[in-house]
RNA sequence: GGUCGCGUAGCUCAGCUGGAUAGAGCAUCUGCCUUCUAAGCAGACGGUCACAGGUUCGAAUCCUGUCGCGAUCACCA
């Protein structure tokens, strides 16, 4: 093993050598120009792409160095590039605009730097260090009342792909979530079906276990409405009605009956939980995602008060009059929160405290990322806070991945009131449009009706993820299921049907194009997909820093812009010059190999033919 | 009210730790399928980067304030 991984390890760091290489010539080169020209140490060289308007490959800012050598910019840039033209063989030519100078780079070196790539396997992908702690990420985290939304679906999608883009920078990865499993909500459920249910089971009614349980959560609802709204009648307050419904009540002795261990209760809770994981576990293959462990609050919402009890020896919490817990955060800029009640049961930072511990004593962590909503900024910033007065050092490597809601033209979804977009449907419907757009185009002949279908769920659920993914995480989205999402431009199906396009091409192929080629003149639409591939191991460390998989996306989406331009601009397998067929076919086969990876990053499949 | 986040083209979004004339897609309009898949390519149109100050050689980007939108400030989770 260790060897595998040294193995891996020196392909890494062969890969960042490719690009750093030139940079760091350039930057060594510009320094000794300094000193030759001006006699001058300069600490440091900004360098930026240069941009498409003008000629060149890579630009160095002179204002920068103007702290070190007064003049004129322009001056000095053509100074500098005439030294870096003369003494740095991969620099062919140089100009400077304004105070930019704009380096051009030899073609031999962007194609030795293309081949390097292409023999790397797994590009930009960095093995995990076995030496280095683990990463842990947990999304998902659903109630086990009601069926999964829109909502989830982007919690889901962010999470599986965080830890894949955090895997792919170097760690190992733990998916992990914790089920909201136990509470009120939980027994209005099963209060409803006990009461309306006869006895249903999604055998007898063919439904999805979590939809079942679902309905009868809105069942609860609908009921407790009506007491409410007779007791409203006869004269109660509205608050009171509220309390007094004879069907919360009975929703509490349950939950009462619950916790104290009730064998009729239990059996319940468990039948209709199982039937609910039974539903989920169906929306998360659909999803493609997964977990590598699962916690469930029935098994941790007791955790935590141990740790409550001994930070209140060291003084960190303090109690109040009625019993009840506390921290006072005042002083950092926060405010009191409590963190045990008054009858000295858990609440949900208890709860949180100890489970985070937990996870540290199951796994070898070095940090824990947690995919929720950005309602919950404050609470995990209070959770992290407490960590960290608790002692714990790795409270600072704790993240919130916080997201912004998904939005409905007509405001928020709402479970109860009927104004979700269901996870299951909108998948189905995804897939259907997938459908009724490749059918029109038909290109599929040859396809059994078993691979077409199979197809139309990649496909459909590329442009689902791709809509969802590409968007900066702390963005909210609006969401409007009136206007389907889009097949064409930005999206999913784009980048796939690229992806298609040069698997067409590699099939065609039928010449060995595993032999290295150097002597090509280089067309500028080459050099454009050369220059984009190169940044993929950047790119994903960026990702990963900052749990972003919308860079992602963004950066698949101009690799595929670029490859397109490139595609549409030269013959592939059509030219004439044997050297550059070999190249341009290396070339796809590299881009379609990088696609791959980085939908595999957003956990988007990618079809042979579409 | 306090705190946090967001505000870029008609719409949906990029724009990395400040850098050149702010970029894409959709929509509208124009070209390109006897050459490797037109779910494509090339182009046109479209911007007081919410507003006002400040820092800087240089600000969509950093700082301050204002406005707008959202979230949050529970002995719910």
């Amino acid at each position: 093993m260790p060897r595998k991984d040294t193995y891996f390890y020196l392909k890494f760091a062969a890969q960042f050598f490719i690009k750093m290489n030139i940079q760091n010539t350039i930057e060594t080169a510009v320094k000794e120009a300094f000193k030759s020209i001006y006699d001058t140490e300069i600490n440091s060289v900004e360098f930026q792409a240069t941009r498409k308007d003008f000629e060149g490959d890579i630009t160095i800012v002179v204002f920068a160095f103007l702290r070190f050598v007064k003049g004129n910019p322009v001056e000095i840039g053509n100074k500098i590039g005439a030294y870096l033209k003369d003494n740095v063989k991969e620099i062919s030519d140089f100009n400077v605009v304004k105070g930019f100078l704009n380096l051009v780079i030899a073609d031999d070196t962007f194609i030795n730097d293309f081949n390097n790539i292409y023999s790397t396997e797994n590009f930009g992908i960095t093995a995990p260090n076995p030496a280095e702690k683990a990463v842990m990420v947990e999304y998902s985290s659903p109630n086990t009342n009601k069926p999964l939304h829109l909502g989830h679906i982007r919690n889901n999608l962010l999470g599986y792909s965080v830890a894949e883009i955090i895997a792919a920078a170097g760690n190992t990865v733990y998916k992990t979530q914790i089920i909201n499993d136990r509470g009120i909500h939980i027994c209005k459920s099963m209060l409803a079906w006990k009461l309306f249910g006869d006895g249903e089971t999604p055998e007898s009614t063919g439904l999805k276990g979590d939809k079942l349980v679902g309905n009868y959560y809105v069942k609860f609802d609908q009921e407790y409405k009506k007491e409410i709204a007779e007791l409203v009648t006869s004269g109660s307050s509205e608050d009171d009605a509220k309390k007094q419904a004879p069907l919360l009540l009975q929703a509490q002795a349950m939950l009462l009956k619950w916790e104290a261990g009730n064998k009729e209760v239990v059996d319940l809770w468990k039948k209709m939980n199982q039937w609910v994981y039974d539903g989920f576990d169906i929306t998360y293959k659909e999803l493609g995602v997964d977990f590598d462990k699962n916690y469930y609050e029935s098994n941790t919402y007791l955790l935590g008060k141990d740790v409550v009890a001994n930070g209140l020896k060291s003084g960190i919490f303090y109690r109040k009059e009625d019993g009840s817990v506390w921290i006072d955060l005042t002083a950092d800029g926060l405010d009191e929160k409590i963190v045990l009640r008054s009858d000295g049961t858990a609440v949900y930072m208890t709860q949180d405290i100890g489970t985070a511990i937990e996870r540290f004593k199951d796994y070898d962590l070095k940090g824990l990322t947690y995919t929720v909503g950005n309602e919950q900024d404050y609470h995990f910033k209070v959770l992290f806070l407490i960590l960290k007065k608790l002692g714990y050092e790795w409270a600072d490597n704790l993240y919130h991945l916080s997201y912004g809601m998904v939005d409905l033209p007509s405001g928020k979804m709402k479970s109860r009131e009927g104004t979700v977009v269901d996870a299951d449907d909108l998948m189905v419907e995804m897939v259907n449009t997938a459908r009724d757009i490749s059918e029109e185009l038909g290109k599929l002949e040859g396809y059994s009706n078993d691979e077409k279908e199979s197809l139309y769920k990649t496909i459909g659920m590329g442009a689902l993820k791709y809509y969802i993914l590409k968007v900066d995480p702390k963005k909210r989205i609006l969401f409007d299921p009136k206007e389907s999402i889009d097949f064409n431009g930005n999206t999913g199906p784009f980048i796939q049907y690229t992806y298609a396009r040069i698997q067409s091409i590699l099939r065609k192929a039928d010449f060995d194009y595993n032999q290295k080629t150097i002597e090509v003149p280089l067309h500028p639409k080459e050099k454009e997909v050369i220059k984009t591939l190169q940044q993929y191991p950047e790119v994903i460390q960026n990702a990963s820093k900052n749990h972003s998989p919308a860079l992602i996306a963004n950066y698949t989406y101009e690799l595929v812009k670029a490859y397109n331009s490139f595609y549409q601009s030269v013959p592939i397998l059509g030219s004439t010059n044997q050297d550059e067929k070999v190249f341009r076919t290396r070339l796809s086969q590299k881009v379609s190999d990088t696609i791959k990876s980085a939908f595999g990053l957003l956990g988007i499949a990618v079809p042979e033919r579409m």
